[in-house]
RNA sequence: CGGGGCAUAGCGCAGUCCGGUAGCGCACCUGGUUUGGGACCAGGGGGUCGUAGGUUCGAAUCCUGCUGCCCCGACCA
């Protein structure tokens, strides 16, 4: 391990990607544009996963598991749905290899052709409409509420680790409703656990919105979305939640009896986040000594590193240590006492920094002698010395702190980096100067946001839920507009 | 997918212009001294120079194809 990731302020992307890999989060494989996520960097997932599905699970949903291969004459089925995916699938054309004539070499074998040729999952979708049809026959049978946890694949044209990779992690929702309402409520539901999730676990302030027509998912009626900001004023997408309408039912011919034995239509929701989380968490929080992972998310949130010179001191430490290790545990705080004897305390508090753990302890010979221990918080690098008898209470206390803090801290950084626009030219010097949302009068055509996309490099991130209206002039046409929208440069 | 750059030990790089059989720092191994912010000294191991061809007595070095990575664009969560 080689020391220090260049910092922020030289390079934002560089800085990014020397720390996933340095932190031990991810690294590039040997599979173009796929990530090989580490153990480390995969514990953090776990973690984010299991919250997730806790809260999945306690707002009604169901796990479940549909196939990796779709038949392609599924996603042809709805139109729109076919058309914003079709440019970014893998194919599977055959299903054997052999030897080729020198024997040496590995072939596809020709013979071994597909007639139905699948495609990897870019989304479930189509293949989870099609085993509804044959779950949904009456409205006793709705609403069905199931989730997936998934690999999908989507051919991009570049990646970068977490943040957009060919291969990706993700959990999909899929639900179906007997009315309208009532699968709009789901898909605001989801919006706030997302939010919530976002917000209490990880640390990451976010804005709910609706997307515009334009950013919309192919074959919804509306796009909910969180929208995050990144320390370097560019957005990120964090989650969507997805109003299908019918029109994947009508697509899979999903029909069911209503009370009145009429034939209806059901209503669709999906919604998912990704591994695409782990580049938020990354982006919102860390800083130039490398990652900082609020509590609540860190695979270890406590290390313990103990000073010696022989192995008698070090005994001693552990011994005294032991009982206070194990009273954070049962208090369910994760501990890691690092009492190799083959690194340095100093090279150990570096990597324990860089790896983003929330909170260290230092105790060596001195603090034996003072019933003391050095604590240390990573968010703001400062620390203190606490009495042994109180370091439990305290560093639960402090846990808490932290992960406060840094929600604090990011959404002060977000607040300070909104500003109204009332011109182009406005637009264009608060993107250039500092990014950030922007918010600004949008006359509510697609036209006038692909020419504000085509000129600034800004896209419009949302319509936030609740936006005051407010009468006003376009930025580009200059004709009448009934609110502001949030522009931004984004990932 | 287009433009540019890069590919030499696990990592970061020099050597390439001007062809003569590979070097530095970190990491690793051994021994010793060390240990409260990435220790020091001594010794040691490790590379068919991304890959496939070509030119040449001889190629990391020159030529061509391919692959991968990084940056910039178009596409996207």
């Amino acid at each position: 391990m080689s020391k220090g990731i260049p910092s922020r302020s030289e390079d934002y992307s560089q800085w990014y990607n020397e720390l996933v890999k340095k932190a031990d989060l991810a690294e590039n494989s040997a599979v173009r544009g796929c990530m090989t996520i580490k153990p480390y960097g995969y514990a953090i997932w776990e973690k984010i996963q299991a919250e997730l599905d806790r809260m999945f699970k306690e707002t009604g949903h169901s796990n479940a598991y549909f196939p990796l291969f779709i038949p392609k004459s599924y996603l042809s089925k709805e139109a729109e749905h076919v058309d914003g995916f079709a440019k970014e699938c893998a194919v599977v054309t055959h299903y054997r290899l052999k030897n080729d004539e020198s024997g040496k070499n590995l072939i596809v074998d020709p013979e071994a052709k597909l007639e139905d040729e699948l495609i990897v999952r870019p989304t479930s979708e189509t293949v989870i409409w099609n085993s509804y049809k044959n779950w949904i026959q009456s409205y006793r049978d709705l609403p069905l509420k199931l989730n997936q946890w998934a690999n999908v694949v989507r051919w991009e044209m570049r990646t970068r680790l977490f943040l957009r990779t060919t291969e990706f992690l993700w959990q999909e929702g899929h639900t179906a409703h007997a009315t309208r309402e009532e699968a709009i409520e789901e898909t605001e539901l989801m919006l706030d656990v997302y939010e919530k999730f976002a917000q209490d676990f990880m640390a990451m302030p976010v804005i709910k919105g609706i997307k515009t027509a334009n950013e919309r998912f192919a074959g919804a009626l509306e796009t909910y979305c969180i929208e995050a900001l990144m320390q370097d004023g560019k957005a990120l997408q964090a989650g969507t939640s997805h109003f299908l309408g019918q029109n994947f039912a009508k697509a899979f011919d999903v029909q069911f009896s209503d009370k009145n034995n009429k034939l209806e239509y059901v209503w669709g929701t999906s919604w998912g986040v990704s591994t695409r989380l782990m580049g938020g968490l990354i982006m919102t929080h860390s800083d130039d000594q490398g990652l900082v992972l609020p509590p609540k998310l860190a695979p270890n949130q406590v290390v313990v590193v103990p000073i010696f010179k022989s192995e008698d001191q070090l005994n001693a430490i552990r011994v005294k240590m032991q009982p206070f290790i194990q009273a954070l545990r049962n208090k369910g705080i994760s501990v890691l006492l690092d009492d190799r004897d083959t690194h340095k305390p100093g090279w150990k508090f570096a990597e324990y920094e860089l790896k983003g753990v929330p909170v260290r302890v230092a105790v060596g010979p001195r603090d034996l002698e003072n019933e003391t221990v050095e604590v240390a918080r990573r968010d703001e690098k400062t620390k203190e010395v606490v009495g042994m008898e109180l370091m439990v209470e305290h560093i639960d206390q402090l846990l808490e702190d932290i992960q406060i803090n840094l929600f604090n801290r990011a959404k002060a950084h977000r607040e300070a980096n909104t500003h109204e626009a009332n011109s182009m030219d406005e637009l264009n010097r608060i993107l250039d100067d500092k990014g950030g949302f922007v918010s600004a009068h949008w006359d509510g055509t697609t036209e006038t946001e692909l020419k504000i996309k085509e000129s600034t490099k800004a896209t419009i991130r949302c319509i936030p839920l609740g936006n005051p209206q407010e009468a006003g002039v376009c930025i580009y046409s200059g004709k009448p507009s009934i609110q502001r929208v949030l522009f931004a440069r984004a990932y």
